[in-house]
DNA sequence: CTTTGTGCAAACGATTTGCAGGATG
DNA sequence: CATCCTGCAAATCGTTTGCACAAAG
């Protein structure tokens, strides 16, 4: 669960990318956090002590190390994206009352048989959400 | 699949709201149409030949019929929403590289077995979103 | 040194809001 | 005729962009 520094330097410059602290500090950010923060709550986490990043940087920041694949987006609210270092497959789970978003494990669930689906249509994956009530909002 | 204009003046009604024109023709134009449009794309549809709402009406409208269940937001692209006249539980299918979003039938999947998520968690709904290529797109 | 990234502020697109006039029940 | 809704324009929110300076390789 540590941050292997060595694999994002590596992955950002196999790409040409520079390595620089503001992009470090975005990841490692989000990698050590277990919600999925907006780029905003990111930021003001980032400055909380001592200046890190502009708005812009960490916007830009997300957005290249989306491109290159460290993280990815969650679409799982309106008006704003949500970001999450777990690459690897897997489920969600939102509670509607506070929101809050948890990953569920791959094989929490048995996989889809995806051959009922209308032939014509090519598949890369799919993902199931799950809504409801957390402990906290019962 | 038409229609049922008492079915939505007795939904809105029944909250005390009013079924004003602009509020019906939004609720038609998701009915009549397959794909998930945004606000913007309703508001151009009405206004095609004459004049019919304004733009805060549209927005105004969607929020309504959300919140009395005749239509449902669905989350399936970054920075718009996108709306549905479908409110029975179905999946989607969405094409990533022309961004269409495709309904799938419910019986399309056999049913998730929900008992190996951690306990604590209530579980409202479900909805599996397929991701792939179209036949336009191969 | 050359190129790419950062920070600032202004620009932007989608959505919301305040308010005066208009339509609905 | 009291209340709720519409339309307009201005405001707001998240995100993007242009550009001058700074840092990385």
């Amino acid at each position: 669960m540590s941050i292997h520094k060595s694999e994002i330097v590596k992955i950002l410059k196999s790409k040409g990318l520079r390595v620089t602290p503001q992009r470090f500090a975005v990841y490692a950010n989000l990698r050590s956090r277990g919600d999925h923060p907006t780029a905003e709550q990111i930021l003001t986490d980032l400055n909380k002590n001592t200046p890190t990043s502009s708005q812009a940087t960490v916007y830009s920041a997300l957005q290249t190390l989306r491109e290159v694949n460290l993280i990815r987006e969650v679409l799982l609210q309106e008006g704003v994206s949500r970001y999450d270092a777990n690459v690897t497959p897997h489920h969600h789970f939102r509670c509607r009352q506070c929101e809050k978003i948890e990953d569920i494990d791959w094989d929490a669930f048995q996989s889809i048989n995806l051959n009922s689906l209308r032939p014509g249509l090519t598949v890369d994956s799919y993902e199931i959400t799950v809504q409801g009530l957390c402990e906290k909002c019962q």
